[in-house]
RNA sequence: CGGGGUAUGGCGCAGGUUGGUAGCGCGUCCGCUUUGGGAGCGGAAGGUCGCCGGUUCAAAUCCGGCUACCCCGACCA
């Protein structure tokens, strides 16, 4: 293949554009690979569509490879498969809804679970049939409330998206692992640099799940790694070791006190501390001492609203994202005026746990954090308005319902695996694998025939891959100051060639012949016959564009030599021209 | 949905307070020169100044309203 740049659809901007912040965002439209056409939608150019097609080629093949087959749903869907699933009210105003010309409604697909559960429903209905993996690399719709970062979050994206299935869940198992291979070497070939960590498995349930990360400053998500073992988390996920018991025997009797002015658990502390009828013996009060009860409002998917008590050491404020990850499906929201009102056994700002539990007379769901094991000791709300309950021995004075791990992860939190510490970091992710189990196969009642003609509910897995994301990704991780440096096997050519010289000269001829020879050798080329662009423009277009090789025909042509430049590195040697082709193709 | 910002040739921006011929750089086209690090000179094309309304003899500029987009947050199988 030569692609030539003097009638190539291209048009590099020497000027970032003005909208885009991220380096993949703006490299990519500035190296002429896509365009913006609305919030979160692109259009690919050809640079661009070949890069994304060699990305969709890996993953194919890496899939093909792992037993997986390829299916193609449409992406426009009638509403009655969400309908059975309930998500078309779940989805909320997260998909794009439209109707026919008779008014039906139709959704444009935002992941197609339901259409896989269905079609296997259809075709399938004995254990014999399975295990069965099948994917599809299809564009998903969503009208994300705030597209950003160019092709990294968009409205209109092309994601791979597999299921498996099987009767059991050592099947469902091993349709696990070999989805987690293929991933490996889809990544490994993408020359992404990524992080395998575990996941919360979201709003549908299931057990394990992890997701690929690929680790960049500009990252959505947050995940910590262990200093010490290879413990990997997103932070949603991440697990609290729980500390041993603690004795309690010379804690004193818990006490209520009078703490005027305490509004904040900095206020709260500081007087603790000061007044001798407050101090502790042994140490100073710090603000991992005091309890903080947190309320929020649970709204169930069916629409009723229950309120929930989290309480967490008063050093850490609760995260909201790991506490959704936990109450899943239920929805956490904020606990407004009126709920306050609805409740008096809840006072603002000095909530306790005497008021707190199920079996209490307020019937209040209280879960705490882990590390309120038996015998910790704590400073918290007395239910009444500026005062405070001290040395509140859990186990001895209080209980909860349980645990929940809803208190923010910080940097050198404790590792669950070992003695070491968290250490935190952003990432783009890439991929996702989970165990969905009985869910949907459930909802949409996929069962078959085992081998003792009793009707079981088959077990599914759910994979994607961002596959335009990863386009991204790629770039995200993989640029300089003046442009892109793509890896070889998603590049858009394996070599882009210049010509440096003057329009007619020797170096055109030259070069001219070395493109065929390399066509012939079944190099990747992309030449720049541009007559009349000076050879500092075709140095600065070869840079940004991000070949991985670059070869000059220019002046050292004289001594019958061209010069290949190493995109990443900048290494630069001189190659006779004669052995110019051999030596390229012998370095792919 | 909350906060901040922007809207002027294809791209990046100035102008706006002080109302009066719409400007700069890049890109594009023509000619000549140039050709190893985003060339020079000369000429040219290209703009309802986001939209609607108001004030005024006169509005890119002042006033009111709207819309779109970008960024941060909330949200996100």
């Amino acid at each position: 293949m030569v692609l030539r740049m003097s009638t190539l659809f291209l048009r590099t901007l020497r000027e970032d554009p003005a909208d885009a912040e991220l380096p993949s965002h703006r490299l990519l439209v500035r190296a002429g690979y896509i365009r913006r056409v609305a919030p979160g939608i692109f259009s690919w150019l050809p640079l661009g569509y070949k890069v994304y097609r060699n990305v969709e080629r890996i993953v194919r093949e890496e899939m093909d490879r792992s037993g997986a087959q390829e299916v193609h749903f449409p992406a426009l869907l009638p509403r009655e498969p969400y309908e059975a699933s309930g998500r078309w009210l779940t989805y909320g105003d997260g998909i794009f809804r439209l109707h026919d010309r008779k008014g039906a409604d139709y959704l444009l697909g935002p992941t197609h679970e339901e259409l896989f559960t269905l079609t296997v429903k259809d075709l399938y209905s004995s254990y014999k049939d399975l295990p069965l993996s099948i994917y599809q690399i299809q564009t998903k719709y969503r009208d994300e409330a705030r597209p950003r970062a160019g092709l990294l979050r968009g409205r209109e994206f092309v994601m791979k998206d597999s299921y498996s299935f099987d009767v059991d869940d050592a099947g469902l198992q091993r349709s696990y692992e070999q989805h987690r291979e293929a991933y490996i070497k889809t990544f490994d070939r993408l020359g992404l640099t990524y992080v395998i960590c575990a996941a919360s498995s979201g709003a549908m349930g299931g057990s394990a799940s992890e997701e690929f990360l690929a680790p960049a400053e500009n990252g959505e998500d947050t995940y910590v790694r262990c200093s010490g073992c290879d413990y990997a988390a997103n932070v949603e996920a991440v697990i609290t070791p729980v500390p041993d018991k603690l004795a309690y025997d010379d804690v004193p009797a818990a006490h209520v006190e009078d703490t005027p002015d305490t509004p904040t658990i900095e206020t709260l502390v500081d007087l603790s501390n000061k007044r001798d009828d407050l101090r502790r013996a042994d140490r100073d009060w710090t603000a991992a001492d005091t309890l903080k009860n947190v309320v929020v409002m649970l709204k169930h998917p069916d629409g009723t609203r229950e309120p929930l008590v989290v309480a967490v050491p008063g050093d850490r404020d609760v995260d909201m994202k790991r506490l959704e990850a936990q109450v899943g499906p239920a929805e956490p929201e904020a606990f407004t005026e009126e709920d306050f009102a609805a409740h008096p056994a809840l006072v603002r700002g000095y909530i306790g746990p005497a008021a707190l539990g199920e079996n209490s007379a307020s019937g209040i769901k209280y879960l705490v954090d882990p590390r309120v094991v038996e015998g910790t000791r704590w400073i918290t709300g007395a239910n009444e308005s500026g005062r405070h309950v001290y040395d509140l021995v859990m186990g001895r004075d209080f209980e909860a319902d349980g645990t929940i791990e809803a208190a923010e992860v910080k940097e050198g939190d404790a590792c669950p695996r070992c003695d070491g510490t968290l250490v935190m970091a952003r990432g783009i992710e890439i991929g996702h694998i989970f165990q969905l189990g009985r869910w949907f196969a459930e909802a949409l009642d996929l069962r078959v025939l085992d081998e003792n003609g009793k009707r079981v509910t088959v077990t599914m897995g759910s994979y994607g891959i961002g596959v335009s994301r990863a386009v991204a990704a790629i770039a995200e991780q993989s640029h300089d100051e003046i442009g892109l440096i793509w890896p070889r096997e998603v590049s858009p050519a394996d070599v882009h060639l210049i010509a440096a010289g003057k329009k007619g000269d020797a170096t055109f001829d030259a070069a001219e012949k070395l493109a065929g020879e390399m066509e012939a050798a079944g190099v990747r080329v992309l030449y720049d016959d541009r007559t009349g662009v000076s050879a500092g423009v075709k140095f600065a277009d070869s840079e940004l564009i991000g070949v991985p090789t670059i070869v000059v025909v220019g002046r050292g042509l004289a001594n019958g030599v061209v010069e290949v430049k190493d995109r990443r590195s900048g290494e630069r040697e001189d190659v006779p021209v004669e052995g110019a082709v051999q030596h390229l193709a012998a370095s792919l």
